[in-house]
RNA sequence: GCGCAGGUGGCAGAGCGGUCAAUCGCACUUGGCUGUAAACCAAGCGGCCUUACGGCCUACGGGGGUUCGAAUCCCUCCCUGCGCA
């Protein structure tokens, strides 16, 4: 089980500064969450990951449970020791797949919503299913986007699996809709993923830590709605699920809506969001813990976070043939690893000659900047400045 | 010197009389990415004009020809590779 205990709330915001005790150690609130889907931050060993300052990851159930298998991972002695990781882990349910695999891959969309030019004339109506999946009362038929392997994920099944993968927290098996889906679609969704947040309880035998999620899209009622639901049951922590409306607007209001209503002593986690701009904003809001592919996944298209005067920060893509002649490090003012020993053109150079070491550079780098950005976010709650 | 095979956009390589400003790939440029289907995806990539539909010009080694029409056929020159002297 895990123990949160919040140190200092802000008297300017909701923010809070706390510390989450687990078994594989403490983390600071609030933190980002680096994602390790496959038991792996891509391109990283697990010490480089922990020496970028990465407190916990996230990895996930239903890439784990294609392969290698949760029963091999328990066999090697769960999920820690398969990755040789010492600090904490989490493992998402799966949940976001019904989403990514399903709807989102047939509107080819992601889960935030960009702008009412997306909206597409017929919206998703509860009745319609994906064209890879199939969602049931009980669960989700998948079907693999790799090799067309069908394999079916439910609440039961989730958390089983997680209970063998071994996380000290885990996440209730839940339905990410997607933006594109109308009121009457997401009310049903999330009256199912309700259904399943109660068999995810009593499902669990570990003693691992499980939060539920709410749900119930840009809907100011279904959000409510979800967040008292979702509060009424016994989990150690919540998370903030699904779509969130229109931009950082959306976000807002989704987090102003559901976070009052949760039970304010455990850690609430926004599932999916970290662009460092998001981040403050959202912590201010009362949220804990974030994860995000961002560093990751920008990382290794080419992607650097870095400085721009104290706070803010610029998007560097090493791409762009200008880098090449530049003899800076990625970010003056970084003490990484990276920052101290390369510069620009090398990691221009790399990437052009599609060497895989220019995704690792990236990718250690960006973790160790989000973590301090992360860091700086908890010294201003302490400092009183937010 | 003779024989054979070739010379196409930054590279590589299709096309072999009209639908070719020229397939595909690479490179390049730009854009996208928020609980990872993702070292990915999309668009552009001779010049000029147009918001757009589209229009004009210059191009398939050089030059000349045949034809209503040529990257594609013929002649000639230059160059490259291989083989034989």
């Amino acid at each position: 089980m895990i123990k949160f205990r919040i140190l200092k709330r802000s008297r300017k915001s909701r923010a809070r500064l706390g510390v989450i005790e687990t078994p594989h150690g403490v983390i600071e609130t609030p933190a980002f969450v680096p994602v390790a889907t496959q038991a792996v931050i891509k391109t990283l060993t697990s010490e480089e990951v922990a020496s970028t300052g990465s407190q916990l990851l996230i990895s996930n159930t239903f890439h784990l449970h294609l392969k290698p298998g949760e029963d091999l991972v328990r066999r090697v002695g769960g999920i820690h020791n398969f990755m040789n990781w010492k600090r904490p882990l989490m493992t998402d349910s799966g949940g976001f797949q019904v989403f990514s695999l399903g709807f989102g891959m047939d509107f080819n969309s992601g889960k935030m919503f960009k702008g009412r030019e997306d909206m597409p004339e017929n919206l998703i109506s509860m009745g319609s299913q994906p064209r890879n999946l199939k969602i049931t009362e009980d669960g989700v038929y998948f079907r693999s986007p790799l090799d067309g392997k069908e394999l079916f994920l439910g609440p039961k099944e989730s958390i089983k699996i997680q209970g063998k993968l071994g996380a000290d927290i885990i996440f209730a098996f839940d339905e990410c809709t997607s933006p594109h889906a109308n009121y009457d679609y997401v009310k049903k969704a999330m009256e199912r993923t309700h259904r399943w947040a109660e068999i995810c309880v009593t499902a669990k035998k570990s003693d691992q830590a499980m939060f539920g999620i709410v749900q119930g899209s840009r809907f100011q009622n279904l959000r409510k709605e979800s967040a008292k639901f979702i509060n009424s049951l016994e989990f150690s922590g919540y998370g903030i699920g699904g779509d969130l409306g229109d931009g950082v607007a959306g976000m807002n209001k989704v987090l102003d809506w559901t976070l009052p209503l949760l039970n304010d002593a455990l850690p609430r986690h926004l599932l999916g969001i970290g662009y460092l701009g998001d981040m403050e904003n959202v912590v201010k809001r009362g949220i804990d813990l974030f994860d995000c592919i961002v560093p990751t996944h920008y990382g290794r298209r080419g992607i650097a976070f870095v400085a721009r005067g104290a706070n803010s920060f610029d998007k560097l893509n090493l791409g762009k043939s200008l880098f090449l002649k530049d003899k800076d490090p990625l970010d003056k003012k970084c003490d990484c690893l990276v920052c101290q020993n390369y510069r620009r053109h090398y990691i221009a150079h790399l990437l052009r000659a599609k060497e895989i070491t220019a995704m690792k550079l990236l990718t250690f780098h960006n973790l160790h900047f989000f973590s301090k950005f992360v860091e700086n976010i908890r010294n201003k709650i302490k400092e009183g400045k937010i």
